[in-house]
DNA sequence: AGTTGTTTAAAACAAGCGTTTTAAAATATT
DNA sequence: AATATTTTAAAACGCTTGTTTTAAACAACT
């Protein structure tokens, strides 16, 4: 009664409906009626299909991360030849990427979102399938910038640092548009927000970088 | 109908029940229902004494947020004879004090959180009121930090960082106590997060500075 | 005291929600 | 072709929501 594995018309239907209004409204706010009316499919069809609308969106939260990971795999671009620095410009660069795209590859990081502001019993799932790794990778990086004896409390502060400015330039979109109208935080300006932040953080770095890497100290030929 | 403006024992404790349980819930998922019976009051008196959910709702919100002015002044403690580094120290820790104290003082800034994460009608009001003056503060601070001739939009985008890292401290609870139980971010830690978020946003605008007050390079001696 | 206006109380209403039931249609299987 | 299984469809159920109705208790004032 749980998964009538096989694929179905009405059931992708669902999934694609499904994905597109979780994404926008979260789960508590999203009805199985609006689900089945942009699918065109009948309102018993997602308890037959899923059960109930809990696993209608274990199953859409699912099928949305696997998409989200192909399309921007948590590590793209980086190499272990790389500096930690560039490891960190891409890294941030990879992270606006997932959480600002927009359209269907976007929508988990929409479901996210709405888990992250009110958390439901799949958060925990989420937390340590996607968010574990990426911070646990995040904070390798720091940890190499800063140098080896660093307080793991302090790669946490400034990893998290780094994070929030990612998720704010994503979250803050109503009220800076309506503070600045004419200012603009989308997809296209990704490129200019990761340069902005790698560079911001990598200098707010800077000192704890130096304490732990003493190194000769001479003046910036400039 | 609206507002009987006389102060009766009810109505104080709706507002009460109210501002603890908006603050905790939201506005869509908290039910008259749940405020009445804490309130000890019947459930027709939300609507005797304010109208409707939403008028109870929005005297809340400018009752509660005048407590909050009151309690934390968006520029408590800065004086103009500090130095505008000394402002940011400030300005963050008061930005801090603010959304992360615990208790009555601070449901007016959980009530923005839930407002932030999903707008109601009320949104529009709260950023005029309380985000566009407190947002002008910080971007003066950052601009004198910054120098003369610096681009708006740097301005803003340091800003944004500064404010983006106070709020991550905030809002990230539910993931952060997943990930690592050990650590606590909370009121009693605000002295450290100032402390580390003025230096890390201090030293991250520093390249900027330098470039705009263009003064003698010197080596640091340390 | 008696009348008027204000405040509380209990019950019911209308709408929306997730879910279930029932049966018919479509598809696959023998 | 006949039977069994899967899928769709319509209607209704039980519950919770915000709100309204009705009437009783209280307070204030001439």
């Amino acid at each position: 009664m749980d998964d009538k594995k096989t694929n179905s018309k009405t059931r992708n239907a669902i999934m694609e409906a499904a994905g597109k209004i979780f994404a926008e409204e979260g789960f508590s706010k999203a009805t199985v009626r609006d689900i089945c009316r942009q699918a065109g499919a009948n309102i018993a069809a997602v308890n037959y299909h899923f059960g109930d609308k809990k696993g209608l969106y274990l199953a859409v939260l699912k099928y949305y991360q696997e998409i989200s990971f192909e399309t921007y795999p948590p590590n793209l671009g980086i190499r272990e030849t790389q500096t930690p620095e560039e490891k960190l410009r891409v890294f941030i660069r990879s992270f606006l990427m997932r959480i600002m795209d927009e359209g269907r590859p976007a929508w988990f990081g929409k479901l996210l979102a709405h888990e992250f502001s009110e958390p439901t019993w799949a958060f925990d799932i989420l937390v340590e399938d996607m968010i574990r790794p990426s911070y646990q990778l995040l904070m390798e990086i720091v940890a190499a910038i800063l140098g080896r004896g660093v307080k793991e409390r302090k790669v946490l502060l400034y990893s998290m640092s780094i994070v929030g400015q990612c998720l704010y330039f994503r979250h803050s979109h109503p009220v800076i548009s309506r503070l600045f109208p004419r200012e603009a935080f989308g997809a296209k300006q990704i490129s200019e927000l990761a340069d902005h932040i790698t560079r911001f953080s990598l200098q707010g770095m800077r000192e704890e970088k130096n304490k732990n890497n003493p190194e000769v100290k001479k003046c910036k030929k400039k």
